[in-house]
DNA sequence: CTAGTATTCAAGCGACTTGTTGAATACTAG
DNA sequence: CTAGTATTCAACAAGTCGCTTGAATACTAG
């Protein structure tokens, strides 16, 4: 049993095996944020140098990432758009048919924040009205590699110190890497301990360029 | 290094998992036009029945198929419209990025067909307008489970013979389970040789299904 | 050139995957 | 009940995967 449909579906599952790691999932989910090196991504997951590097060549190899050389390193980035509709549509699958994802989601996610997350569209609205301040708690560098027009900058782990920086008196829209990364999570629950109104954006910054909403980010 | 966010994506890595044998990938296309049994997939894709069970449970397991059992049979089906969504997204991205599969397509698929194939919506309006043949080349238990309303069936192995089934003068267009399906290329490239008008539906039953497109099928 | 650093390569080992085989289970027909 | 069939389970060998370790490669700085 062998034909052309074979060797196409022979090649898509390079594809579907590079998705069969937990961390190259999350390897993905941070390169979807932005180009980064392997020491970088490394640091971020907490692996050896040489385990993600090999975790990149398997992406690599499937299509899903491509390197650019500058100096030492090595710069890797998703390989297109495309890719992240992809994971989209596994998350979407995941979470209709995975009870045990819809039990972390329901437990560690959905119970920190009761409101309903923003559509982008209506975050886009109301931020050009300036009826809203869109807070991204990402590390500097991604929100460098990208973010949503105006957005303010302040990683998770300084909200705390940095309240006042946020305008008074105005609803926050906060928002991070994607649908199940926690920081904007924890960001909406600490804002409205502190009294301030605050609620998700739908999904995070790969999403929202995905669907072709303007995209702002810091000169090189 | 572990949190919810690691939990969900060990849980979405099964479905990559999943995804990473040609072998399934193969059951779900055939899954993707209908319910099947045990029996018929082994028969379908040349696999020892157990092999196929195995597979089988795997693909439950990632929560991409589901069973029903009737008498002797257990007839699985795909979860739901959303696992042939994530599908398509694997195989955009495989064409996109993976040479490979660029380069079997063309070699084996588009060199049979130097037309381009119709969209699903202008097929659906010629064809209510009585002005294209639409063609379903799959096997009779496949049309049997859904097809596009008013299709002709004639699977691909009998057509050389039942060519004068086909109304006169009209357009055809063929289609079969869906873009790494063959059969409609070969369909179009005999249908040509004998003189006819022939062009192939952009993708096949599955993804006209999903994209919300009306579906005739038989009764039970 | 040399020293230093980012990345990749290569080898090794345990754990898992794949397809096969043969038996066990679950159901229908009679 | 018995016979027969669809499916699943269990055990096996061959192969592959995943992480670690240590060395090799490729580049920059000086």
């Amino acid at each position: 049993m062998h034909g052309p449909k074979q060797e196409v579906f022979g090649q898509l599952a390079r594809i579907g095996n590079a998705l069969s790691s937990p961390v190259r999932l999350e390897l993905l989910e941070l390169l979807a944020q932005g180009e980064r090196s392997v020491d970088q991504l490394s640091r971020l997951t907490g692996a050896t140098t040489a385990n993600v590097s090999q975790h990149l060549q398997k992406l690599k190899q499937a299509g899903l990432i491509a390197g650019r050389k500058q100096g030492l390193f090595v710069f890797y980035r998703l390989a297109g758009d495309d890719v992240v509709s992809m994971l989209a549509a596994v998350a979407r699958v995941g979470e209709s048919h995975l009870a045990e994802v819809e039990r972390i989601v329901r437990m560690y996610f959905r119970s920190r924040d009761g409101f309903e997350p923003v559509p982008a569209a209506e975050v886009l609205q109301r931020a050009r009205k300036g009826l809203v301040t869109v807070l991204d708690v990402r590390p500097p560098e991604e929100f460098a590699s990208g973010h949503v027009p105006g957005a303010l900058n302040i990683p998770m782990d300084q909200l705390a110190r940095r309240l006042r920086e946020l305008p008074k008196g105005r609803e926050v829209i906060a928002y991070c890497r994607g649908p199940f990364c926690l920081m904007s999570f924890e960001a909406v629950e600490l804002l409205r301990r502190k009294g301030l109104e605050a609620r998700r954006l739908q999904d995070g910054m790969p999403e929202w360029r995905t669907a072709g909403l303007p995209v702002e980010s810091a000169p090189r």
